[in-house]
RNA sequence: GGUGGGGUUCCCGAGCGGUCAAAGGGAUCAGACUGUAAAUCUGACGGCUCUGCCUUCGAAGGUUCGAAUCCUUCCCCCACCA
């Protein structure tokens, strides 16, 4: 039990109230973890998998992971409109997303352990009275103590009223599914705790809450989100997981690694310590990025991505597979540059010319010298921008 | 409702009648280097049928040989006061 305990506080930024934890641990029944995701951004990053990676940890443990699907919230949408990634959504388009997050979400949980709920199953039958009711369960000095209300309130930034009924809903829910543990961000510390007062207020035990860092995106500064595009997803192809995690900075890489990695806690020290010694971190870098590959991918993908990582970039190859494009020439010939863009290797005419004038595009492994070189009809080539871009195009 | 201050190229942010496709920073892309798509350095960074042409500085009009810069109206933000 203590080694449970120990696997649950692993690289989680806090546990409330760990004592009241362990008692339910001691219990021997399995516990109902739940987790809330919003139903809005079905493709599932690296950042989201810190906190399924936790639940599948409590899985492995024998728990029931509950996966709570915020369809009602979402259905109201965004109330102070100010984030416009967050419109309103249709019962269809939920249901939708619902089950593309499913597919992805099993890749790291066991199907069988998980109940995947809706709050609009009991939000919805609420009523506006149940809903007032709540709305009475606190006050309003309690809720601008969390901090982003706290913050806009003495900001003289706007808060709509129904902002202060988003923590009691996630409260709330908690209390509908019997919750014995929430998990969530850090973020999400305030709601978390409403959970544990409206389950106490409702005669039921107070659920425990573990809270997980939020993963920075690739930028290293901003957290992974996808609106700044500086995320990894699961479902991208194994190279470019591959590819993007070589990216990471090698200061970050080690964040990467304590929030995602499965290698135990020793084996992560032992690779600092091989670092310090003047290991390059390159390598450290390509085993992780392995593991996270064969993860959503299988081994045989991480392997081939490596495998193609080496030839590309150590060994300057062109993969064997890329877009393939047909274009009619312009009589007798088609311009590079116009080349470039209708393959979609550039922005424009304008910024493949500049990147020809930078050195970057080759065709047929041979650097373009001149922007005014053209491929005649007949030929098939194979045209490169940079490192990573190639398509294959036939003129005709 | 009142009073001030604003809306500039992907983002932040200078410019305040011509030398402005518009400083600087960030992001991005490319090059060099490298055991990394790390770090660092260099360059590019509105579009096009590209030694030229066309479209941008909240929107629409206007003044002027010439406007991102001045005027008018409109739309939208922000701050302080109520």
């Amino acid at each position: 039990m203590r080694d449970a305990l120990q696997e649950i506080k692993r690289g989680a930024d806090e546990l409330l109230v760990e004592a009241e934890l362990v008692d339910k641990l001691a219990s021997g029944r399995p516990l109902r973890i739940k987790a809330g995701f919003d139903p809005t951004a079905p493709d599932l990053h690296l950042g989201h998998t810190v906190l399924l990676n936790k639940l599948r940890a409590f899985q492995q443990l024998g728990h029931q992971v509950i996966f709570l699907i915020g369809d009602f919230t979402g259905m109201i949408g965004d109330p102070t409109g100010k984030n416009a990634t967050r419109p309103p959504l249709t019962r269809e388009a939920v249901a939708e997303n619902a089950k593309t997050y499913q597919e992805q979400v099993f890749k790291i949980l066991d199907p069988g352990l998980t109940e995947v709920r809706f709050n609009s199953e009991w939000m919805e039958g609420l009523g506006s009275v149940g809903m007032i009711r709540l709305a009475a369960s606190h006050t309003v000095a309690r809720m601008l103590e969390r901090d982003d209300f706290h913050k806009r309130y003495h900001g003289q930034q706007p808060i709509a009223i129904h902002e202060f009924l988003y923590p009691l809903i996630q409260g709330y829910d908690s209390v509908a599914l019997k919750a014995d543990v929430e998990l969530g961000g850090t973020d999400q510390k305030f709601n978390l705790l409403m959970g544990r007062e409206l389950q106490k207020q409702h005669g039921q035990a107070a659920q425990c809450v573990l809270t997980m860092p939020l993963l920075e995106g690739l930028d290293g500064v901003n957290k992974m989100s996808k609106s700044l595009g500086n995320y990894i997803g699961i479902n991208e192809p194994p190279q470019e997981i591959f590819g993007k995690l070589m990216s990471v900075s090698d200061e970050l890489m080690w964040r990467y690694i304590q929030l995602l990695s499965f290698e135990s806690l020793k084996t992560i020290e032992g690779w600092k310590q091989q670092v310090a010694e003047g290991r390059n971190p390159r390598d450290i870098k390509v085993g992780f990025a392995q593991e996270i590959v064969a993860r959503f991918h299988g081994e045989e993908a991480a392997r081939l991505a490596l495998a193609d990582f080496e030839a590309r970039f150590q060994k300057g190859a062109v993969p064997d597979e890329m877009p393939e494009f047909c274009f009619p020439s312009n009589e007798g010939a088609l311009p590079v540059p116009q080349l470039l863009k209708r393959a979609g290797l550039v922005a424009s005419t304008s910024d493949a010319i500049r990147q020809i004038a930078g050195g970057g595009v080759k065709l047929d492994g041979e650097r373009v010298q001149d922007k005014g070189v053209s491929v005649p009809a007949g030929a098939t080539v194979v045209v490169q921008v940079g490192k990573r871009k190639f398509a294959r195009v036939t003129i005709v």
